[in-house]
DNA sequence: TATCTTTTCCGAAACGTTTCGGAACTACTC
DNA sequence: GAGTAGTTCCGAAACGTTTCGGAAAAGATA
């Protein structure tokens, strides 16, 4: 591999001269620097990253973690982070590491290590908790990092994220807005901020709508097709008051919930209306649901890009003002949401 | 960050000294060796990889480079291989770089660039083609890799394969020796490696069987549902003579297989007779088949630990004999074959 | 002519590690 | 007591880059 010295040696220059040349530093001559850019493209050169990051700091390298888990096969949304991260920081010039941690491994110990290990400039977090640790390590090593959302409350490190709460406050709304009185909310697992934070959106719109808050219709859980369908089995055959409306956290969730409908003779909407948020989800379209799914829709493909501007950001030290995003998401009006008459409302089955 | 020189000012050692005795060099007094491993690890001392790089040339990262594509959301196999790879290469202590390329950007120059920044100590490749020219590349280039599959005449390279083309030849010839005289074979896509292989074990059964060989019986495609389906239907309804059984070159194919004799009326094993190679993929069983398929079994998620023995040994330098490795397959026979009478089989529809 | 700027260049140090070639010391052999 | 062998240590160089603090040359100003 060429390095400086060849290359200042075929120009009968000095490491610096050919190092600034390269680097568009102000005291090369301009002649100089062209003669130098070509030699560099002609012998095939390229920084070597370990000697750059040695001196610099800056190794160009980011990195993920996540946790190993059984049903990674078919975790489609990983699939997603994955390719879509390492797309972005590819295009970059960026290296993108993955490092899968053993199913129930401890994540600091780890960040600790690879932070040790110094090659890493920074790293995404997905998934962010309630009270996520992750963040104040991270914050206290000093290395840079970007959080897909957001959790606690003094949120003064650069994220991007979608107004979960405003969304989830929209959906019910709707709903209630239709004479809903009864409306459930089919959420993700509880712990995660984002779930959390959808759940505050939910409350909020069933107490401004004047309804009664029934504990037992907001549930938490895995968001695929099976949870939505026994969920929904559960809602409709148990003794408790049963809902007129669902909203679903995913589209996901609202494919399992339309089968159990059609299982149990229910119909959407004449029966229950149903409404989701879509991510956007591969091989799940709400517009081919029959009847087409009323969504707030976000696309997670739209996550990465400012996932990257905002990791790249920080690792050079922009203000934070700059590396914190709001994705927007639209409001989608389709078939599936009916609305319900006062006497029906009224009726307990 | 705590580097050897902390550790050798606290310990009043030199440098020298402490890099020796946390290498478990010889020449350092077993009780000091203890006392720098103690320190270092009170400190949290992690070696420096650029530095380590450097000097030694390794850095104890590995990359894959992967062309990004449109269905790239529902390639649960690429989340098969990249899960894999990344557990097998984090478990190692080594980091795991994936690299996704433009659509068709080509190759080449994409490792030159990575190979150029001397980051990484070798490469994994995975669906090599008929000719892959990465291969002499990376040859040429001098860095370790190691191939998931064989190609070329002339294998004097790192890999991990499975005997694909013994695999075709016994799903084959099983099926020939229940008296099965026009057997199909729903291949993957012409080019790579394992296809152009697997093409050969087909034909060397049904010229073992003394069949006649009829081209359209072989056909190329994407391996999923939706190909097996329209690959039967085409099949079945043409003037060509029909097939009665057909060969599948993984358990997706063998599903839309299945849907499309359903669709056609015709029974399994009844009427058409159907065997696959099962890489046991997510969220799809061939004993759960109905009736249940018949198999050369071989899980792909057995190839990323032998696949990073190869490359980890590769990189140190061990002899090729010990990175080239084959993985077994077993053969399980169920309920989706039939024997097939004399007289039937010479009848044409 | 002497002093000051500006432009263009360079030597040397630094980053943190590994490793080569010895040095110092002890213990043993003849 | 000289030589040999073994054990335990260390200084210095090297990897390839960036950057600090100048230096040399040329032109402008006094």
């Amino acid at each position: 591999m060429a390095t400086l010295k060849d290359i200042a040696r075929v120009l009968n220059l000095s490491i610096t001269q050919v190092s600034r040349a390269l680097n568009d530093h102000s005291d090369v001559n301009e002649e100089t620097r062209l003669r130098v850019k070509d030699t560099a493209r002609a012998m095939n050169y390229h920084p070597n990253a370990s000697a750059r990051k040695l001196v610099s700091g800056r190794s160009g390298m980011v990195g993920l973690v996540v946790p190993q888990h059984r049903k990674i096969g078919q975790d489609s949304i990983f699939l997603e982070v994955v390719a879509g991260l390492s797309t972005q920081f590819s295009g970059r010039g960026m290296q993108f590491v993955l490092h899968m941690m053993a199913e129930h491994e401890p994540a600091l110990p780890v960040y600790q290590r690879l932070i040790g290990k110094a090659l890493l400039d920074g790293f995404v977090l997905i998934d962010p908790q309630d009270q996520d640790p992750r963040i104040d390590f991270l914050r206290k090593s000093g290395i840079a990092f970007v959080v897909h959302g957001r959790c606690g409350k003094i949120i003064d490190y650069p994220y991007f994220d979608i107004e979960n709460e405003q969304l989830a406050y929209d959906l019910t709304t709707h709903l209630a807005s239709r004479g809903h009185r009864r409306i459930a909310f089919l959420n993700g697992l509880a712990g995660r901020s984002y779930v959390t934070v959808r759940e505050g959106g939910y409350r909020r719109a069933v107490q401004d709508a004047g309804v009664e808050n029934l504990p037992h219709l907001h549930i938490n859980g895995e968001m695929d097709e099976a949870t939505g369908l026994t969920d929904t089995v559960r809602l409709f055959t148990g003794d408790a008051p049963r809902p007129t409306a669902i909203v679903c956290g995913n589209v996901r969730l609202a494919r399992g919930v339309f089968e159990a409908l059609a299982a149990l003779g229910l119909s959407v909407p004449g029966d229950v209306s149903v409404v989701a948020h879509d991510d956007e989800l591969p091989g799940l379209r709400a517009s081919a649901f029959f009847p087409a799914l009323t969504v707030t829709k976000s696309p997670l493909r739209d996550s990465w890009e400012p996932l990257a501007d905002c990791l790249a950001g920080a690792i050079e030290g922009k203000p934070l003002g700059t590396l914190q995003r709001l994705g927007r998401y639209v409001f989608i009006e389709r078939k599936s949401v009916a609305t319900v008459l006062p006497s029906k409302s009224a009726s307990n089955r």
